[in-house]
DNA sequence: CGAGATTAACTTGTGCACGAGGTACTTGTG
DNA sequence: CACAAGTACCTCGTGCACAAGTTAATCTCG
């Protein structure tokens, strides 16, 4: 009930949808609900959560370009750059030119970096648990929020 | 298949989800898509997102204090403030101290701001048939992501 | 009433996330 | 080979999002 509204403009009135029935709020309030959650769990072995997900896909990929990291996490060069550097400087990752195209940077996860993406296997677990959810319905979730996705990124699937 | 490893750690190899099956990453994905796909919309409108939930909170409840604002949408003060002030700047909002409690700041619309609010009611029915999906399917993602946040929130519901 | 606790809001600092603009290297074409 | 086009990356500016520390008003209760 806008309490701003007047006798006025009772023509079309409350044809507005609530805010917590927006589909995009809900998602947007349970994204940081997640990152929150992993937060403290994440301060322990000194990562944010989109540095956790590099090092997650350096792992699984191997040593990628910043191009390759990008396609693979959504992200683009202004956030990559300087969040790899951090990784560098952390000693977690190493950032080389390659020789035979000098304007691709390798990037490469040091041993520490290695070591440190194994020691947060447990997160994942954890973090499922905090959840609460079945297995089943995660599954639902993720079958549903990756067809939003691409639905959004590569239009409707005409 | 991790590039870096060797053969002695062969012990407990690939026990290791996948990135695109992290739950918390599909979520991540899905936020950052949806908001993206909201951008060039709420660009004409001169707003960015969370600007544009909070002239729909304001609709929805009326003028509030920053704290009901920050309950509401879960963001605190260091979020809320500044982009406040900038709402402010452009017209769309007005915050005065509460008489009966000078600690207290009240956020109401400007004409302006409820001019706009109503202006961007177009963009839900936009944006939902952008993603896609049954309104079933939407009715589910929001009933598992809301008890994902709440259990995250408050715990578990022991 | 008055000292201490509480509360509402603000400020500062760090790190994403994204757009726009810039640089250096490589490729394609004459 | 030269030069235009394209590519990979970097930088800068704006705006969240959050933690930690600060200020000022209000409440509590002795």
């Amino acid at each position: 009930m806008p309490s701003t509204h007047t006798v006025e403009d009772e023509t079309q009135e409350e044809t507005f949808t609530r805010l917590d029935d927006f589909l995009c709020f809900v998602l947007y309030s349970a994204h940081r609900a997640v990152t929150n959650a992993y937060r403290p769990l994440l301060d322990e072995i000194g990562l944010t959560y989109p540095q956790y997900l590099v090092l997650v896909a350096l792992y699984e990929n191997g040593p990628s370009s910043v191009k390759g990291l990008g396609a693979k996490l959504h992200l683009d060069y202004g956030t990559l750059t300087p969040l790899l550097k951090r990784l560098e400087t952390n000693g977690l990752v190493q950032r080389r030119r390659r020789a035979d195209d000098e304007r691709s940077v390798q990037v490469s996860l040091t041993e520490e970096g290695t070591a440190l993406r194994r020691r947060a296997r447990t997160l994942i677990p954890a973090m499922g648990a905090a959840m609460g959810l079945t297995t089943q319905e995660e599954d639902q979730i993720k079958m549903l929020l990756r067809r939003l996705t691409g639905n959004l990124t590569e239009g409707p699937g005409a």
